[in-house]
DNA sequence: GTTAGCACTCGATGGTGGTGAGTGCTAACG
DNA sequence: CGTTAGCACTCACCACCATCGAGTGCTAAC
């Protein structure tokens, strides 16, 4: 992996670049025109090194070379240098966001389309999941005799509702005193603590403490993650994506909300923001995508993952410095509503 | 459109039940093999009478015959039978509501997998909207000092919040008194009601209003309107959909919600289940598609609409039996939640 | 180590002819 | 007059083939 002679690199990057933006394989020729003052031939040795070493590969006898995974993550980490989103892009980025409500839903499907249109990749992004989430606040509204609504507020604004079947017809008043009981003996206790209440309320209040017990517990769990996606249509746009076959795949891919919030939850634990070339690992469904993903969110507090999902041949400098910046950019309205707490943890701009 | 001989009408029926269900022109011959004890040539003397009239079309001169939209519309129309779903699928339906929670968003998401199974093809849901939405509750939750939840609660427990932005720092109880004033002077109230409270309450409490009013009205508007897809890889299994091209124009369709809300809002106020043929009428855009929708939900207090999308070779039969199942099935749920009032108005199971 | 030269490979392109499904037309039939 | 057998015709589809050329690997000379 490391014993590239600088000329090899050259070569290699320029492979990779021209390929990234035109789709076809590239020729000894056509990395002559560079400029690099000696002969296709010398070219056409280096690259049977690099196709040898599992840079490069053709797709058959008498054509170009093509990157191969390998190629593009000695690309991603050894060959491209990092660079930031130009200034214009990220104010208008920015004032994009000042233009909606401060609102968590909005902000996570803006995010969405913002990347999806800056990198013209398929954009993805997960809401937050708290590590150790607290309540904040309990609700309960008369839907009417037999029903109640059942709102249950977690630290950083998470809203969630419930509907709850009564077992005996009960007045507004009644929920309200029910929930003000809740609300003093719970509020802002984690699940550990809102558990150990269950013993000290009446019979009614123990039904819906253990429906909040439900809920927190379900926001820690990836099955309740939202799931905001974007830019399909970038994506199919691709020519590589021209094969109906492969075209399936990937929507299918994209559609499976489970196998995404798998893939997300997992780079959350990893934590920094990650590039997934070719379904590396153990993600083999995304043979022919790659991915750059990053968490958001306050350290600590609550934290969600967003990225972009694109072909093999992606654009990396420019998938990665916008999802950095939408990353940072996130990290920092939700730092706002925690409070401006953890200041330290928010991932750089 | 009225002037089909019987025979007449029994070819166009067959041609198209045996075009949906091979996606090849029909010639002749294959009618011929349904044994309508006639031969061939007869058959061909109608089918040129049914493509003069502007049922039929052959994609090339020495080719079969292929529906045209007028013909699928003369189909729906006047050549299929009403049916209903098999009583088996209906339980298996009916289970897998049961089996989630009593909850909105659950059940639209749900709605929309079920319709997109069932149906094999893409499934459309939107949320919920209030007529003339009435408020039931709001809540005032601090986030932090300078921060506050609005917590807005409609008539059906439909559930929107809002951060507020606070001009000075308000604590808990502040924020309680406040909520507590202004649901016992609006709760109950319509968009109108609410709107002549601001005049009788305080200043903070006036810019609280301010956004509960603009919270009920976003809720009227179609802007809020959340829409549930599934399905679309079964859509792009369809043989109309394998050349990128319409592949990319169908998905583009799908994703933006702009025209998809526009189109199902526009359902709603025609109302009942309606059949869209190839983009009739102003949908231009899904020339190649055709959907089946239907509203659902207590007319005169919320309704939504749902739906699925497939080309227009779409088996129609089917497809209008699911949707106006599933409708059925949403309205009742939906119903109970509003207390089982307007009975009558819940389109029949 | 580099390079010019060269034979070779193999996908892409385009023209050709055959095949067959399906047609429209016509003339004969009941 | 509706129906039908027969027939010539159309045209997409496919297999075949020759050509072309981009790009290669190899070798020998620099």
């Amino acid at each position: 992996m490391v014993d590239l002679s600088p000329r090899q690199q050259l070569i290699l990057g320029l492979v990779i670049r021209e390929y990234i933006s035109t789709a076809q394989p590239i020729g000894s020729k056509k990395i002559q025109d560079y400029g690099l003052g000696v002969s296709s031939a010398t070219i056409r040795n280096e690259m049977v090194v690099l196709t040898d070493l599992g840079y490069l590969t053709q797709p058959h006898t008498s054509a170009g070379r093509v990157p191969t995974d390998k190629g593009y993550r000695y690309f991603v980490e050894r060959l491209m240098r990092d660079s930031q989103l130009p200034v214009e892009e990220q104010r208008t980025i920015r004032h994009q966001f000042h233009q909606v409500d401060v609102d968590l839903e909005q902000w996570m499907r803006l995010a969405a389309s913002v990347m999806a249109h800056t990198a013209q990749s398929a954009a993805l992004v997960t809401s937050l999941k708290t590590e150790k989430c607290r309540l904040r606040h309990v609700e309960l509204i008369s839907i009417h005799e037999g029903m109640a609504l059942l709102i249950v507020v977690l630290e950083g604004g998470i809203v969630r509702q419930q509907m709850l079947g009564l077992d005996e017809a009960l007045g507004q008043d009644t929920l309200t005193q029910a929930a003000n009981r809740l609300n003093d003996l719970c509020v802002g206790g984690t699940l550990h603590h809102v558990r150990s209440c269950v013993s000290r309320v009446g019979s009614f209040e123990q039904q819906v403490l253990e429906r909040v017990i439900q809920v927190m517990k379900s926001v820690d769990d990836q099955a309740s993650v939202h799931l905001y996606r974007d830019g399909l249509t970038n994506i199919l746009h691709q020519p590589e994506f021209t094969i109906p076959e492969s075209a399936r795949n990937v929507v299918q891919l994209l559609e499976d909300r489970t196998l995404l919030e798998e893939l997300l939850t997992e780079m959350l634990e990893v934590g920094g923001l990650q590039v997934i070339i070719g379904g590396e690992g153990r993600w083999t469904e995304l043979r022919e995508c790659s991915l750059v993903v990053s968490p958001y969110g306050v350290s600590g507090e609550a934290t969600g993952a967003l990225g972009v999902m694109g072909p093999m041949r992606m654009p990396y400098s420019r998938a990665i410095s916008t999802v950095r910046y939408v990353a940072g950019l996130m990290s920092d309205l939700f730092g706002d509503l925690y409070g401006e707490v953890e200041e330290r943890s928010r991932p750089a701009e």
